[in-house]
DNA sequence: CGACGAAAACTAACTTTGTTAGTCGGGGAC
DNA sequence: GTCCCCGACTAACAAAGTTAGTTTTCGTCG
């Protein structure tokens, strides 16, 4: 075939078709030779734009990072910035639930990261906190976002919730009681784990 | 060979081996020729204890969530148990950090899983909040204790603070006022959170 | 304008890894 | 004592990541 006379491939174009296959398949879903078909190509062609496959998943990383919106951060109003910056975050990894296990705990491109650390300070530095108590905040707000989006809490209890009350009776009353809320308890939870994190950096930065 | 006098192997020995393994070499490192090879035995001997490599990740599983330590849940007073819980759970995933890329999403062992939460949601009852509110705190807390385990936030920061000055002024402000009060920003921040939490739980319980 | 080198697709094949099939020998059950 | 099952083995396959080497097109530099 030889050098076509436009390119049919970009680590971009790549990185996007990829996310798609681990959104409809999965993470297992996701080969260099299932990519390569899902864009029309041979695999071999792959490695003419990626060092691998290690650097297939940085680019997904990048693709993942990107949809986050960081322009809340900006918000005159501290507490309704990081809110909507944390339901954002929360909100993409739900879109994408099938990525977290490729991507956890691997490194985002640097200069995103640190634009969006740097925001993040600044907000909490208009909350009124003093730089130190800044830092910390910043990484206790990072746990709360990140583990909120890998961890479905509710998924686990799959059984009616009378089935557990014999050997599990706090759980039964709980999942009973949260029912009754409706659904929707991993929102609920996350809400209240952000309601109260924020409360408590307005009361410290007083 | 055939079969040997008494068996080599066994589906713990197995997993502990595996989690040498991975302590050691990183995740990568787990390849069931490796293993077997760590274990003086050939990797088909393996299969006569496991069904295959996605059961011996729930074995891994098991075995580090067998590392924490549930009992500080049963103590009377609730906000120091759920406090050494939460530390004790992050203590478990900071000895074994490689082990987070494999383990994150995994469905643990269903009745511990149970058991945890069980206790779990008796002590929130114990500390007074109403079940519904409970099922919604665990979740809170859940969050809190995963991300923690799975981020390093100071990790990314790896040049001298003043060097992100120029483009990241509050980020270079946050990190020089952190390491004036010493090491340990990834733990101040955990503990700040945990606190901020569970002071809001107990405000919520009143 | 023609030659040349780099880029980007290809085919073919290698290596590593997970897995399965089938073999062999020791120990307990009858 | 015989039987048979368990748990080790050897051999081999298939899938996946990767590399080597080929071909064709494009852009650039005389």
């Amino acid at each position: 075939m030889g050098r076509p006379s436009r390119a049919l491939l970009s680590r971009e174009i790549i990185a996007r078709a990829a996310l798609e296959l681990i959104d409809a398949g999965g993470a297992e879903g996701l080969t260099m030779r299932a990519l390569a078909d899902r864009l029309g190509v041979k695999a071999a062609s792959l490695y003419n734009h990626l060092a691998g496959r290690d650097e297939l998943l940085d680019a997904l990383a990048e693709l993942v990072n990107e949809e986050i919106d960081l322009t809340p951060l900006a918000r005159a109003d501290w507490r309704e910035g990081l809110a909507a910056y944390a339901r954002g975050y929360r909100a993409v990894f739900l879109r994408h639930p099938n990525t977290i296990a490729l991507l956890a705990r691997r490194r985002v491109e640097a200069g995103r990261q640190l634009l969006t650390y740097d925001a993040l300070l600044a907000a909490l530095g208009r909350a009124g906190l003093d730089p130190a108590d800044a830092a910390e905040a910043a990484a206790a707000l990072d746990y709360l976002v990140l583990g909120s989006a890998l961890e479905t809490f509710s998924a686990g209890f799959t059984r009616d919730s009378a089935a557990y009350r014999p050997h599990h009776p706090a759980l039964a009353g709980a999942l009973e009681a949260s029912d009754e809320r409706g659904p929707g308890l991993d929102e609920r939870g996350f809400e209240l784990a952000l309601r109260l994190l924020l409360d408590g950096l307005a009361a410290r930065a007083r």
